[in-house]
DNA sequence: CTGAAAGCGCTAACAT
DNA sequence: ATGTTAGCGCTTTCAG
């Protein structure tokens, strides 16, 4: 049989389609008696509101997009969990959308989502350049929040990791365990994650040593690339491999295993993200937490705000989360006891942060 | 501005809306002429259908729902990608549904995901038991597949991977390397993956050992409890560990690193799903690969399959598809090189599996 | 507080 | 081949 519409619940409960509406919604003011009536005919009858007649009239579908490189990247799954908790919190569904790591892809995605009437776009860029246009036109047409890389200044409300930050928590840590000939293993993608680590250890890793700004590899973020890249700076004698992510740590790990080199008592390598392999890994990795709750929640917080307000021409908004250092094995000071507990970890945050509260508004666009 | 609608198009090309939906559907004898100008009327105004209209009228959305226990389980990325891609390919969207591994909430997902009149549901249930009743309730109502994981029979159709198979798999490695002294080390969930994969546990190892089915621990999908799984079963000393999944498999690695046992020359380990982390570990996990690709392709094959011929009271379908072995260090017959290549794999085929067309019927149900 | 009525943008009969 | 028209199920004025 069909769904039961609200026409049917109205002829139940002996009274208007305008007043069911009005019980369902619960935004105005119905008689006590009526309004009981009306939730029980609902309930006899299985009365579901259908959204989509609800979405054309009110011009809401209460649905949020969310395009993003590669769901397959360990470090984004728990980006989508915990963003898709946060909208169902508040009565939302999430699209998701997987661009394949292409531009093209990217912008078809971000375009089919529009006629579906999203009412808002989160949008991971898959290219720090050539995502921009598609996601600056989508911007002009909705809510779009751009997360966890940006694309660009100034296209839209942004939340993302600090890596800078992150990367400072590596070279500071890396320095005060004595470490002096640093090297960079990172990729050579235009994604602004890649972009910024990078520029972060170029930055930090002078004052450590002049040469060290000098020894990067760039290749992508892949752990068949960390083992390459380990062969390729070894020869430079470093004592310590700061890797842009964690999958191109655990290349280096197995590589340097291969040569027979101790980890970490001839050299230190370090990670970032914090994915599960960081725990799994031989030795486990010391790497950076990204603050991945804390991003969605930003996120949710923002489009929310930008979806009450819809008219007001606010400002952008940019948010940068300082993620914390997780020191393990990979990395200690002393020669590693094999029998001793393999998790062992130490947490150390990052400087003082503004609260999630304090944002940044963006230099004006143009 | 506001969007541009098939009437600003009519006016624009000079025709009626209903040639321009006929043009913009294109199911529907249009001159030649007319259409041209249509479509560039449409072109220049930026036209784009609005998908919730379109919705109402042909009560269609276009939007399959996608229902899975937790995103950040390593397995589930993978399927959701192939899903996805395979989805918009025939143009239909996917909203997706994390249930937090939580059976009501995977009840109030579907409600949710129902009243937004998607056109087809794909559940990976939660629980075997337990999510049978929401599941039936939903299939019920539109087309719905069981994916990956089982909630009792003849409910809907289901795709998944042959786990008995793959079980087989493993015990026939472990068997022709000389291993006599199997251990189990499982998962207690009340999932069809954990189920199966114990009872094809049990029911192989018999013949190798009257007593390896009774050197069973069970506990969940995680490294923690492969870790601690292993010091329950020391005692027995085992030649083989059998693990649920990579997860376990990877946990027991650790700790019998730590216990300072050699792998693969005093024990094999082995494990299930072929995760990231199945190449990434010390050493290299011998598991059973899951035919990833295959799986999304049946679903939406399956699926498409009952949109067209939605009212056709067709049999319930059932899918199996055989998954291979993929041996690696973790299990190798001699000693491992440890400076041989870290990646080396061999892949051993199932026995001759059904092409995907030869469908299974289900028993009638009841 | 409640009802009547007008659409939201589109598709599908039914005309022509 | 094209136009006219009646809704899809719901929310929202506007009257009462």
């Amino acid at each position: 049989m069909a769904d039961a519409t609200l026409r049917d619940v109205a002829q139940a409960a002996g009274c208007s389609v305008a007043t069911v509406s009005r019980v369902m919604v619960g935004n105005r003011p119905v008689g006590a008696e009526t309004a009981r009536r009306v939730r029980a005919a609902a309930e006899r009858l299985g009365y579901r509101p259908n959204q989509v007649a609800r979405a054309l009239r009110s011009r809401s579908t209460g649905t949020v997009g969310l395009v993003l490189p590669q769901i397959i990247n360990p470090f984004f799954p728990s980006l989508v969990r915990e963003l898709e908790h946060a909208l169902h919190a508040n009565g939302r569904a999430l699209l998701l959308a997987d661009c394949d790591d292409n531009p093209d892809t990217e912008a078809a995605r971000i375009n089919a989502l529009l006629a579906r009437q999203v009412d808002a776009l989160v949008v991971i860029p898959v290219d720090e350049q050539r995502s921009r246009a598609a996601v600056a036109a989508a911007a002009a047409q909705l809510p779009l929040l751009v997360l966890d890389r940006s694309c660009g200044h100034s296209v839209a409300d942004s939340v993302a990791v600090d890596n800078a930050t992150g990367m400072a928590l590596v070279l500071d840590h890396l320095a005060q365990t004595g470490r002096r000939r640093l090297c960079f293993l990172g990729a050579a993608g235009a994604d602004s994650a890649a972009v910024e680590r990078r520029a972060a250890y170029e930055a930090g890793a002078a004052a450590l040593d002049p040469q060290a700004p000098g020894r990067v590899e760039l290749g992508d973020f892949s752990a068949e690339w960390g083992a390459a890249a380990v062969d390729r700076v070894w020869p430079a004698q470093p004592d310590a491999l700061v890797c842009a992510n964690d999958l191109i740590a655990v290349g280096a790990l197995q590589r340097l295993r291969q040569l027979g080199v101790r980890v970490p008592d001839e050299v230190a390598v370090t990670g970032f993200d914090d994915t599960d392999i960081a725990t799994v890994s031989e030795p486990a990795l010391t790497t950076i937490r990204q603050p991945v709750a804390g991003l969605a929640a930003e996120a949710a917080r923002l489009l929310e705000l930008r979806l009450a307000q819809k008219d007001a021409p606010e400002p952008r908004r940019t948010v940068r989360l300082v993620p914390d250092l997780v020191v393990r094995a990979s990395s200690a000071a002393g020669t590693a006891d094999p029998a001793g507990p393999a998790r062992a970890e130490r947490v150390i945050g990052g400087p003082d942060r503004p609260a999630p509260a304090d944002l940044l508004p963006a230099p004006p666009s143009l």
